[in-house]
DNA sequence: CGGATGCTTCGGCTATGATCGAAGTATGAA
DNA sequence: TTCATACTTCGATCATAGCCGAAGCATCCG
């Protein structure tokens, strides 16, 4: 007769930091692997394994096996707008962590997604590159053969990059702004070159370009027109 | 620089089935007391007082005080959202307490709110009782003379429920229709009636109305037109 | 005033579940 | 085959928090 029980059962398991944790990371509806997650929630694999477990239980994730590897995702967006109405709820209740607004401003502009480029500067890229035509696709992005041409003029490894397991390039969705960035481990190599070439440093999860290192950014990665 | 542990907050006060259902059973905006709370949720009034104190430090909830009694009510409409949503979620992923139609639709017809009539039944009755000016008010109902001497001489005793701390007249939001029916020692007072004159019969919370019990009802009570 | 009602606080019991180390399974690479 | 990586399962530990009995305030009523 009660309804109350139903709801408490989905509300606990986001009542969870490690498992509130898991699900933020996988609120633009990517998919993350087990480890990628366990790093994003702050705990060991086999907690996260555990979590995982849990909450694909409950469908609230969706696990498919590639390889050795298990991807996690929302099972649907329904489960995407609970988080963001909790999280509408939370700041309005007061239990948000203030986040002062300089930093706010920084961190839309330029800022580090695990370890790729992300924020205004990140979306800029991508669509420049795809303009370009040295990067295809939309869902499944992937390096043209001038493209391929393009980055190791730049001075990144590519052939190292292909060799390795992870992706080379993946559309990540950008928290701020609402279009793709480039992740992978193209994108990873990107942002090692742009802080080796001191273009901007890192404070955080925020980046800092230069003025100079901006300029050399725009006009050597992704200028505009 | 993380936001999960913020919503893991939030979501773990609604994770425990007795907040829950305290929660649930203030989600149409009225205000109960303590012990009224204490009943829906199952628990002892002092577990109840534990877990009040948390949700309106948490600002989910607002209590005021009115004399002895404590009420508590939603701190907002985003609050019900939530709740709704994480029901609508629970629904999906199937965490739900299975409920066959058969019930749902004798529930919306007619159900027993805490002590009163509810459903399309109560509202109905609110609607007419306002319409020939028994009631009058919106938010604040209370009983015109004529209203008053209508119900005595259906055979309550209003002065009796005058005298109680109850409040004679209370809106009530309902559920499954939209709209407001009749609580308080009134509305209590007047399911007794037509339990007692065997007008309708309580199963579970939803009430069965024989079919001369029905139409003695209309006529008496919730005429149409 | 004294008794009753409504609620809060305190203390101790208990159960739940989050966590991680260690060991086990599955997949891929050399 | 052998090693390495990615993940799962098991087991033990430990902290959190829900729960209620008992006692303490506060308010109302006669």
């Amino acid at each position: 007769m009660k309804e109350g029980p139903v709801i408490a059962s989905v509300a606990a398991l986001l009542g969870d930091p490690a498992r509130a944790n898991i699900l933020t990371a996988l609120i633009d509806g990517r998919a993350l692997t087990v480890s990628e997650l366990a790093r994003a929630a702050g705990v060991t694999i086999q907690t996260a394994s555990g979590h995982l477990a849990k909450l694909s239980d409950a469908n609230l994730l969706i696990g498919e096996k590639q390889g050795r590897h298990r991807y996690f995702r929302l099972s649907g967006p329904d489960v995407a707008q609970v988080l963001e109405a909790l999280m509408g709820l939370a700041q309005r209740t007061g239990a948000v962590r203030v986040r002062t607004g300089p930093r706010d401003e920084a961190l839309r502009t330029a800022r580090i997604c695990y370890d790729h480029l992300a924020g205004e500067r990140g979306v800029a890229m991508l669509l420049s590159l795809k303009r370009r035509e040295l990067i295809a696709g939309e869902d499944d992005l992937a390096l043209t053969p001038s493209g391929r041409q393009f980055f190791v003029d730049f001075g990144i490894d590519v052939a190292a990059l292909e060799k390795g397991r992870r992706p080379v390039c993946r559309a990540c969705l950008d928290w701020s702004e609402r279009r793709s960035h480039l992740g992978g481990a193209l994108g990873a190599a990107i942002l090692t070159e742009v802080i080796g070439r001191d273009w901007a440093v890192r404070d955080g999860r925020s980046l800092a370009f230069t003025p100079t290192g901006l300029k050399q950014f725009v006009e050597h990665v992704a200028p505009e027109a």
